[in-house]
RNA sequence: GCGCCCGUAGCUCAGUCGGAUAGAGCACCAGAUUCCUAAUCUGGGGGUCACAGGUUCGAAUCCUGUCGGGCGCACCA
């Protein structure tokens, strides 16, 4: 339980008990009272807002009310001052020895600091990256995939039991085309002379050395066989080429799904014509005809009768077509299938981690997750925004013709996993995100991922410095957590203890919002934190952190740096960045 | 034309279930810094939270409308 939920149930005991006084009127609603570090430090340790939000029903006075709060909280261990600020608010101060207890707290568990059990073993199952098997994935497919690896990590610490999930669109139209593509290379490994690769088929290169193995493996056989005999097992080939240099980028950046499912075996497993089925039994599936866009109509319109299902009883905005004109199924069909699959293995919870370029699409999958479940599934999509690869401020050209194609990998190989896993969730996943590959390989202030790992780089140098003045076993995690704390009395100190306490909130908020980039955003405070400490003991001798004459408050402070260290490293460890000991 | 997302300091962006005087970094201005634990530090100016209404003890946050930007819009994925 985090400190703030800690002293929210300290809070609604008091209510309780004022309404044992008869102050406040049985059976008054404390589920929306909450428990805050308020926004300004001065203000205090905690604030609750519970005199205000409980005024209205009591019949009295917010102020008058916080009053008769106030006397009850005193009473209370840790707090040693509250008082009633504003409109109504209460704000809490805590005695140094509550904090105190909380660094010793970090020290007795170290990185699994913020381990939750919000959870409650739930499951979720986290879809994300879902790259289509037709080529490498490019830079932003990254940020889907660290945004939902992330999404995952964070999920798992706070309780859930998350599993990451990779769907293959490997039925389409779009695979046939890779087939062609690649039979193309094959052909040009057997020394056809192919020209200009014809519009419409991938130019990738990629495919040359796939069509090279093709040869090696299978000779000249399909060499001029119709397109009838070599399509499925070349096709075959292409997507498990495609898949495995997807599953090794993947791999580079630090990330492995759990389960991997082929839409394609969806298909075969009669899983969408049993969903469709689903649906017709509750009449949601109809022959008719969509009315036409408004405003300007595509060159291509004809009126024409299809396979529909009656999304617009479910918050869609039109009907959806579930069948092609071929009498294949829609990827919506097939898509509505697999959520339908996933609820039905348990999971009620899913997210899905997709593009913006997908937006359109949300509301009709939701429809479908709601019309298939009876409302039991609930379905939260991530949409993540564009990245904009730059270089030293500008914008990098690329073009798939011209062969200038920066890829996932190409930005991997070139600043390292550590930094594109950092970058992808420096911003909320729906806004736009620059990503300036000089930048970010910068040692300065302005570079956010040398910040957090100088902080924690420049509290191993510390250790490593007091190594020479202390023996290995006065350092040690037992021996620091055995250290005087109470010496930690500077505001300085004190509030960068109480910024790591702040932690296991930051994991359970995070986690229940679903929104991975406020773990970034912590960190950068706390690193800002820490090196503001650092800073003082430039003007300040006394607030070092080696000092020579006084053992006992040196050992306090090495393990005050100590504990903001694991924190750091914990908060590194849910983004799936490797903490560095040392920057070089 | 319709839907979704976005609009917060000069720039790039945070802002927790509706909470107090709206924050950070950069840039700018003014000082400090050849001592130390390398990769500066301290302070300052800067805002009609796009705009107009509404809801309420209280709105950047919720609702309606307007303006501006992005994405999407039958049988692609």
């Amino acid at each position: 339980m985090n400190l703030f939920e800690h002293f929210r149930n300290r809070v609604i005991d008091n209510v309780s008990g004022l309404v044992a006084d008869g102050v406040l009127p049985e059976g008054i609603e404390t589920a929306r009272i909450n428990v805050e570090p308020p926004r300004e430090a001065g203000h205090g340790d905690l604030t609750t807002n519970a005199a205000m939000l409980l005024a209205k029903p009591a019949g009295m006075k917010p102020r008058d009310l916080a009053e008769k709060l106030v006397e009850k909280l005193l009473g209370e261990d840790n707090i040693v001052s509250a008082d009633v600020a504003g409109p109504g608010f209460i704000n809490m101060t805590l005695d140094d020895g509550f904090w105190h207890q909380q660094l010793s707290e970090i020290l007795a568990v170290g990185t699994s600091y913020g381990d939750s059990t919000i959870g409650g073993g739930e499951t979720i199952n986290v879809e994300f990256v879902s790259a289509n098997p037709t080529g490498p994935m490019h830079v932003g497919h990254g940020r889907g995939a660290v945004v939902g690896d992330v999404l995952a990590n964070m999920l798992t610490k706070a309780g859930f039991d998350v599993t990451r999930e990779y769907y293959i669109n490997d039925a389409g139209a779009q695979v046939d085309v890779l087939a062609r593509s690649l039979h193309l290379r094959y052909r040009q490994a057997l020394g056809d002379d192919i020209g200009e690769i014809p519009d419409g088929l991938y130019p990738g290169e990629y495919l040359i050395t796939t069509g090279q193995r093709l040869a090696e493996i299978e000779g000249d056989k399909w060499k001029n066989a119709p397109e009838d005999d070599w399509m499925q097992p070349v096709r075959d080939f292409a997507i498990n080429a495609m898949m495995d240099i997807i599953r090794i980028d993947l791999k580079a950046l630090g990330i492995t799904h759990d389960r991997f499912t082929s839409e394609r075996e969806l298909v075969a497993s009669g899983a969408v014509a049993d969903a469709i089925a689903d649906l017709e039994g509750r009449g949601l599936i109809y022959q008719g005809t969509l009315e036409p866009p408004k405003g300007k109509l595509p060159d291509d319109w004809e009126e024409r009768e299809q396979t529909l299902f009656k999304s617009s009883d479910y918050g869609d905005d039109s009907d959806r077509p579930v069948k092609k004109s071929d009498g294949s199924w829609t990827y919506f069909a097939t898509d509505m299938a697999y959520h339908r699959e996933k609820q039905q293995r348990g999971f009620n919870t899913m997210i899905d981690v997709w593009g913006v370029d997908h937006g359109g699409y949300v509301k009709r999958v939701s429809a479908a997750v709601k019309a298939l479940t009876d409302g039991a599934g609930e379905l939260d999509v991530k949409l993540c925004n564009l990245v904009n690869l730059m270089e030293d401020g500008k914008p990098v050209k690329m073009s798939k013709r011209a062969g200038t194609f920066v890829t996932l990998r190409d930005v991997i190989d070139k600043v390292g996993k550590d930094v594109v896993r950092f970058i992808m969730l420096t911003r909320k996943n729906d806004m736009g995100l620059d990503f300036d590959l000089a930048g970010v390989m910068e040692q300065s202030r302005d570079n956010p991922v040398f910040y957090v790992q100088y902080a924690h780089a420049r509290i191993h140098s510390v250790l490593r410095h007091a190594a020479e003045d202390l023996s290995a076993d006065a350092l040690s995690d037992a021996a620091l957590a055995a250290a005087p704390l109470d010496r930690l009395n500077d505001p300085v100190e004190l509030a960068l203890i109480k910024r790591m306490a702040n932690w296991p909130r930051i994991v359970e908020s995070a986690a229940e919002a679903h929104e991975p980039h406020r773990i970034v955003y912590y960190l950068g405070e706390l690193a800002a934190e820490f090196h503001g400490l650092w800073n003082k003991g430039k003007d300040d001798a006394s607030l070092r952190f080696i000092l020579a004459d006084d053992p006992d408050l040196t050992r306090a402070r090495l393990a005050l740096v100590k504990g903001a260290a694991f924190v750091i490293a914990s908060g590194l460890e849910v983004i799936g960045v490797v903490p560095v000991e040392e920057m070089r």
